[in-house]
DNA sequence: TTATATCCTACTAAATTAGTAGTATATTTA
DNA sequence: TAAATATACTACTAATTTAGTAGGATATAA
C-alpha cells in the first residue's frame, strides 16, 4: 500500500500540471482545498517535493509552487519512490529499498523472491511509463465515458 | 510492501508442501528452525492458517501441522490476502480491503486510481495463478540454473 | 511596514506490526 | 495413569512507522 503522504503528493502534483501552462506558482492553501489535503501535511510534503527536484516554489505574497519538469516527464514510479514508497512486495527485490532477507538461505534460489520479482517488475512497467499528463488523460477519458454512461439512463 | 506475518506464512507453508506426500504433521519448532522464524510468532501464524483453512493440526506428542489442500490449489494471492496483505496499492482499488477515497470527488473519474487499478490486475494476475507447487518447481529450476553458472566459473 | 507566502525544525498522536508470556487442552508412550 | 510433548488460545508488550501539528524564521509584494 502506498502512504498517504505519496498519495497526496501525487494529488498535488496533479493539479499543478493542470495549470502547468500557466507559469503562475499555485498556493499550499489552495491545493489543499482543491485536493482535500490536510494544509499543514502537504507543506511538509511540498517542501519534500521541491528538495526532490519535482517543484519549485516562490516565497513571499503571491508565492506557491509550481511543477519545474514538463507534466510529461513526471513518472507515477519516480514520484512514489521519491516519498518514500517502496513499489516491490518483499525488500528483497525492491531496487531503492533493498534489504537482505534475513531468513533466506540464498536469495538467488528462493522460489517467492522469483515470483515476487515478476509482480514487481509487471508494476514498474506499467508505473514508468505513466507519466501525469496522461493520468490527466485518463481523466478525461473517464469523465467521457462517465457522461455517456449517465445520459443512457 | 507484504508483512513479515505474510512472508513467513508463505515461507511456512512452502515447507509443508515439500513434505506434502508424506502425511505426517510436522511440528512448528521444526518449521521454525528450517525458515528461521521466531517460533512463538510462527505459532500464532499457523494458529491463523489452520483457522482460515489452509493446514490442519493433530495435538499432543507426535502432533504438528499438515496442508489440508493439494500444494497446487494454494495460490499466493489466498496466502496474501487470508494473512492480511492488501495486494492494491490503494484501498480504493482493493478487492479485500476496500475504503472509499475521502479525498476523491468521483472514484469512476479518477485518473490515479485507474492507474493503480491496472497495476493490481497485473499483480493479480501472476499471484493468482502461482500456487505453492509452482514455486517449488521455480526453486528447481533456479538451482540448476545456479549450479551450471557455478561450475563455468 | 504590513500582509502573506514558503521554510524548517521539532514535536506529538495514532495506528500498525512484530513478537512474547503463560496457561489450558489434547495425545502418545512408558 | 502419569510424564512428556505437542497445539490452542487469550492477552499482553515493545518497536516501528505513519499521519499530522506547532510555531517561529525568512522572503517578497504592495
Amino acid at each position: 500500500m502506498l502512504q498517504k503522504k505519496t498519495k497526496y503528493a501525487i494529488k498535488a502534483l496533479l493539479t499543478l500540471a493542470k495549470v502547468y501552462k500557466d507559469k503562475k506558482p499555485v498556493k499550499i492553501s489552495e491545493i489543499a482545498e482543491i485536493d482535500h489535503i490536510p494544509r499543514k501535511f502537504l507543506e511538509a510534503i511540498m517542501l519534500d517535493l521541491r528538495h526532490q527536484g519535482f517543484v519549485g516554489s516562490k516565497m513571499g505574497a503571491t508565492g506557491g509552487y509550481y511543477l519545474i519538469k514538463h507534466p510529461e516527464e513526471i513518472m507515477l514510479s519516480d514520484v512514489i519512490r521519491a516519498t518514500g514508497g517502496p513499489i516491490a512486495l518483499l525488500p528483497c527485490v525492491s531496487l531503492n529499498f533493498y534489504e537482505t532477507c534475513a531468513e533466506c538461505v540464498s536469495e538467488e534460489v528462493c522460489g517467492l523472491r522469483n515470483v515476487v520479482l515478476e509482480v514487481r517488475d509487471a508494476s514498474i512497467k506499467i508505473l514508468s511509463k505513466t507519466s501525469l499528463s496522461d493520468i490527466l488523460l485518463r481523466e478525461k477519458k473517464l469523465e467521457k465515458k462517465h457522461k455517456i454512461a449517465n445520459t443512457k439512463r
